[in-house]
Formats: C-alpha cells, structure tokens, sequence
DNA sequence: ATAAAACTTTACGTTAACGTAAACGTCAGT
DNA sequence: ACTGACGTTTACGTTAACGTAAAGTTTTAT
C-alpha cells in the first residue's frame, strides 16, 4: 500500500485534513492527483512527519521547510550548500539550547512534584 | 541592586519593552510600582526568565504561567496539588517526546551536512 | 532651562496557523 | 434514487503574541 488518503493521513497524525491541506498551500507538500483527489506517497507521508515533528520543536512552517528541502535532491550548486551547511549549524545551536532548557525545565518539575508530594504528604492524605 | 527598570530587562533578554509590558498585561508578571514607574524585584526577573525558557520550548504563555505558579506558593489545598502533579507529568511525556524530536533532527541534520560537505568535495571546492 | 532619553497608556495593525462555513462533486451501499 | 461518507475549492473568521504609532509625562544630562 504505497498510497494515501487525506483523511488516512489525518487519522494517522490526527491533524485535521484543512491542516494538510494548508501545509500544501504553502508547498510544503505536493501530493499527486486522481482527477481532483489528492493522493499520497510514502515520501508525501515523510514530510509531513516532519513538518509535525518541527511543529512539536516550535519550529515554523518556513523553517520546517527549509529543513525539509534539505534532504532533497537538487542542490548541486556550491553557494546553497554552503548555506545549507550554515542552516544546519545554527539549528544545532537551537537545539543545543533547546536540550539545556528541557534539562533545567525537567529538574525543576522534579522540585516542583516533590515539594507537592511533601505538601500532601503533611496533609495526612497521601 | 535588587531592582530592574523596564528597559535593563528588556536589554539584558533581548526583548522589547511591549513584551515584557504584555506578559504583565496577561499577568504573568506584576512589577511594583514606584509612581506609574514599574520596579522589578529579582523575583520578576526570574519569572521572565522562566517565561523565556518556556517560549524557547514552545510553550504558550499561558501553559508557562501555570508551570511557573507551580513554584509559588499557597497551595494548601489537597486538589490543586494533585492537579498540579498531574500536569507535572503531562509535561514531562511533552519534553521527553521533545527530546526525542530533538535526538532525531540532530541525527538528521549530521546527515544533511555530510551529504552537504561530500557533494562539496564532489566539486573540488572544499 | 531645554533638549534628549526613558517612562507611561491607549489602541489599532499584523502574522502565523489554522478553524469554520458554504456550496458543490463523486462514489458505495440500500 | 436517495443517503452518507468522503472529497473538493473559496473565503472569511479567530487566536496568540506581539508590532507600531500616537500622545503624553517624568528624569537625566548639558
């Protein structure tokens, strides 16, 4: 079954079918046509795994795509790939950051969890 | 110095004034005020930090300022500490999906610049 | 004391990322 | 032939998170 419906999809990621079909407004995906259906590829189903996965990371649609763009074919120039390159850095850098934040954001749930168990515990209801 | 201005806070994290403004108008933040003149202890100034971490995350302001209530206090009741565990948990699966995210971006970001780098070297430009 | 810098409130504008509704085509089942 | 389920386009609406004036006050520097 190397083929998919919008709503397939949309179950799939439960995302609404007017997201995907927003995601291709703006060519983020190009899904092939059956007369006037949209039909689905495995690599149509790729990207838009992707663009969730950066929308979970915050990222934007603009910049999800151009990460998306980069696993893609086509960039023989030198200029682009070395944009590319430095695309790529400066996401690493975000998410280095990213992982910092998670880290002290996690230790400071555990704090926050162990002060409330404390608290209940004191209330003689835990 | 126990005390910020308005604009030391908006230089030392790099947002605007109407930002940080905002978040007060939200209620995230609720400065003292000497005159119409609005001080900020090093209290609110951690609260906007944590706001900032949060917005790096992703997080609404909203979903922030119920994390960031979570380490203030007078939270006696047995309830409300239980809620807040729950959501404690709740954002701890989120962050560690993140991390997930962020552990296969990365993975595949190294990828993209490599492929980047040999095509580079394919060129002799390298 | 006068200009520049920093503060204030009020209020309309903007962008991203969809939601929602209307109005219609198409095909499977009864 | 009719009813749903699923698909389509078009287009206006909505929410969050500020931006951007405008118009005024207060503080600081020269």
């Amino acid at each position: 079954m190397a083929e998919y419906s919008i709503s397939q999809l949309s179950k799939e990621f439960d995302v609404t079918t007017r997201t995907i079909r927003h995601y291709e407004d703006l060519g983020l995906i190009t899904p092939a046509r059956r007369g006037q259906t949209r039909v689905y590829s495995p690599s149509d189903r790729t990207r838009l795994k992707l663009i969730l996965r950066g929308k979970r990371l915050g990222l934007s649609l603009e910049n999800s795509r151009e990460i998306i763009d980069m696993y893609e074919p086509g960039k023989t120039n030198v200029e682009q790939l070395k944009k590319l390159i430095n695309a790529i850095q400066a996401q690493r850098i975000k998410l280095n950051q990213q992982l910092d934040d998670i880290s002290n954001l996690l230790t400071d749930l555990n704090q926050a969890e162990a002060d409330c168990i404390d608290a209940l515990k004191s209330t003689g209801k835990y």
